[in-house]
DNA sequence: GCCGTTTTCGGCCCGACTGTTTTCAGTCG
């Protein structure tokens, strides 16, 4: 059980208690806590265990008791007593676009549907038109989205979300009357998965004009909501996107504003109120008078409540806005601090590019060293290397290295951490290089002891520089493997190992969550691209986010040394280096 | 249900759009 576990339970019994008509501060309680868990960088499960749960913001005797309760038994008292009164089930139910609690509410105690089933032969029957507040019209409606449910792909990669909204942002540009276009909602927070796409545009002139282009853009399939400064619509890839119109006067509190999170605003908006202030996109305005105070960019717009600007990667309501009142916003680290790309494929395993052509694209990037890191042996289907083809490699790679000017090329290796903790190399062979990242791609289910024992082995070996995508998720595909982390930040602080943050967009593995809590514990991070191409090396910003959103700074990211500092630490080093 | 350099009780973020209404509740972000 995760933190993400947690969470869950708490957001279903928030929408159970919305079925059931509770107090909405209530609900707000148990959706403010789910956050809370979501984003919490340590083990909540450790904490429920050391009775700590109401450290956590947001968290009292009462949902702390409910936590507790499901960690120990995978359910709790108000999920219990909730369940009596509405069928869980509802909660497939109110996924659906267009009803709430209370529309739910109303079908299942009036029409006696308990799950999308039901309600899918209510509406073929006609019941639901009849009822009080709805239509012929809502029932077609929901039809249609009850069809779109059942083909529902989940959210959308954090990598194509962005493509798409880049070329809506250029389709937008374009036109006559706009000014400015943004990119906001959580894509432009870097979130790993986007839901929805956010687009704001700013005109000198009147915002419907835009309006009418938007919708007739070529990648627009449907219209859903069309008003004078909103508009959403589905596009034709099944995404929804929403864009917003506003005078460019409000473009700083207009793109704050569409930029969230829900939960960054909450804090934001309570401080306001606290300075007599009132926050919209419309800007920061006095809560009385209604003077227009900031809003023309988005500093002004934290300005105006006395604090620096946040970065939109910690817009997340866990902690940011606390910690920039203190003056504590960490520097962030940018893509301008990463000076080496350290976890790279070549044509010697399953990459489609030589040693050369890799060093070249990586120069050109302004990259001023990388290691090659090709599979070994294990992973067979890579064409992993065995020991002896190993160090041939290794020597062409020095080859290479001598040859090319503008960047140092690494020798390393892609080791498989095997299932017993030893690793597909020989130590003396991996002693040999200069960078050696160490990693999992077979045997995933494994009790949390044996898998934390078996990367404690990795860490401990005395010649593993990093570890490599750490956690083992793919997005949408796997979960990541059940570990004690704490135990192997410790470790890997302890025997001066790297924890990886790869940027390959199905990972993005360390996540910031998790960035987070290693950086808080001291260890050192590396932000690799394990691109298996050229155009593979382009993934590098997808990871720099992973780790602003986990608050690291340049500090802790190895590969933001400079090369002397870098050799000083690796080249050839770690055979002489003490674990 | 949570929380407190205004409060241990009385608050709890703000606005757009839709659809069914007859002045606004519900949904969404």
């Amino acid at each position: 059980m995760n933190n993400h576990d947690i969470a869950i339970h708490l957001q279903e019994i928030a929408s159970l208690l919305e079925i059931s008509d509770a107090s909405v501060f209530r609900v707000r309680a148990f959706r403010r806590a789910a956050e809370a868990v979501e984003g919490y960088p340590e083990s909540v499960v450790s904490a429920a265990v050391a009775q700590m749960l109401t450290h956590i913001e947001g968290v009292g005797a009462s949902i702390a008791a409910d936590i507790t309760s499901f960690v120990e038994r995978q359910s709790s008292e108000t999920w219990d007593e909730l369940a009596q009164e509405v069928p869980p089930t509802l909660l497939a139910v109110l996924e659906l676009r267009g009803l709430g609690p209370k529309k739910v509410a109303a079908i299942w105690r009036e029409l006696g549907v308990v799950d999308v089933e039901g309600l899918r032969q209510a509406v073929e029957q006609g019941k639901v038109a009849a009822m009080r507040g709805f239509s012929a019209k809502s029932e077609e409606k929901l039809k249609a989205e009850i069809e779109r449910l059942g083909r529902m792909q989940g959210r959308t990669l954090l990598w194509r979300a962005r493509a798409i909204a880049t070329s809506l942002k250029r389709a937008l540009e374009a036109l006559p009357a706009v000014q400015r276009v943004a990119i906001a909602g959580s894509t432009r927070r870097w979130s790993e998965t986007v839901g929805d796409l956010d687009l704001l545009a700013t005109t000198s002139g009147e915002p419907r004009r835009i309006m009418e282009s938007f919708v007739e853009l070529e990648a627009v399939g449907e219209v859903l909501s069309n008003g004078p400064t909103k508009t959403t619509v589905r596009l034709r890839n099944g995404m929804r996107c929403d864009l917003r119109v506003v005078d460019d006067g409000f473009w700083g509190s207009a793109l704050h504003h569409f930029t969230g999170s829900k939960f960054h605003h909450i804090e934001l908006r309570a401080l306001a109120k606290e300075r007599g202030l009132k926050i919209s996109e419309y800007g920061v305005v006095d809560a009385v008078t209604e003077e227009f105070l900031a809003g023309a960019e988005e500093v002004d717009v934290y300005a105006a409540l006395g604090l620096p600007l946040i970065p939109p990667e910690l817009r997340e309501g866990h902690g940011e806005v606390s910690a920039a009142l203190a003056g504590q916003l960490p520097e962030l680290v940018t893509g301008k601090d990463i000076r080496g790309d350290l976890h790279m494929h070549t044509t010697a395993s399953d990459g489609t590019a030589s040693i050369e052509e890799m060093a070249r694209a990586c120069r050109e990037k302004g990259h001023e060293y990388i290691c090659i890191s090709d599979h070994s042996q294990a992973v067979t289907i890579a064409n992993g290397l065995t020991p002896q083809r190993l160090l041939a490699h290794a020597e062409d790679i020095r080859r290479v290295d001598a040859a090319i000017d503008g960047i140092r090329v690494f020798t390393g290796c892609e080791v498989d951490i095997l299932r017993d903790g030893t690793l597909d190399i020989p130590n003396d062979v991996l002693a040999s290089l200069d960078f050696v990242v160490a990693s999992i791609h077979s045997g995933f289910h494994m009790s949390a002891q044996e898998m934390t024992e078996r990367l404690l082995a990795a860490i401990e070996s005395g010649v593993v520089d990093a570890i490599g995508h750490p956690r083992g998720r793919r997005l949408g595909q796997r979960e990541a493997y059940e570990m004690d982390f704490d135990a192997i930040l410790k470790a890997a602080l302890a025997h001066d190992v790297a924890l990886e943050v790869n940027a390959s967009p199905v990972r993005l593995d360390l996540d910031g969550v998790h960035c987070r809590r290693a950086v808080e514990m001291g260890a050192k991070l590396v932000v690799s691209s394990d691109a298996h191409s050229v155009r593979g090396l382009e993934v590098l910003p997808f990871g720099v986010a992973m780790a602003r959103r986990g608050w690291v700074t340049r500090a802790s990211v190895v590969n933001a040394l400079p090369l002397a500092e870098f050799c000083a630490r690796y080249d050839g080093s770690r055979g002489a280096r003490t674990p």
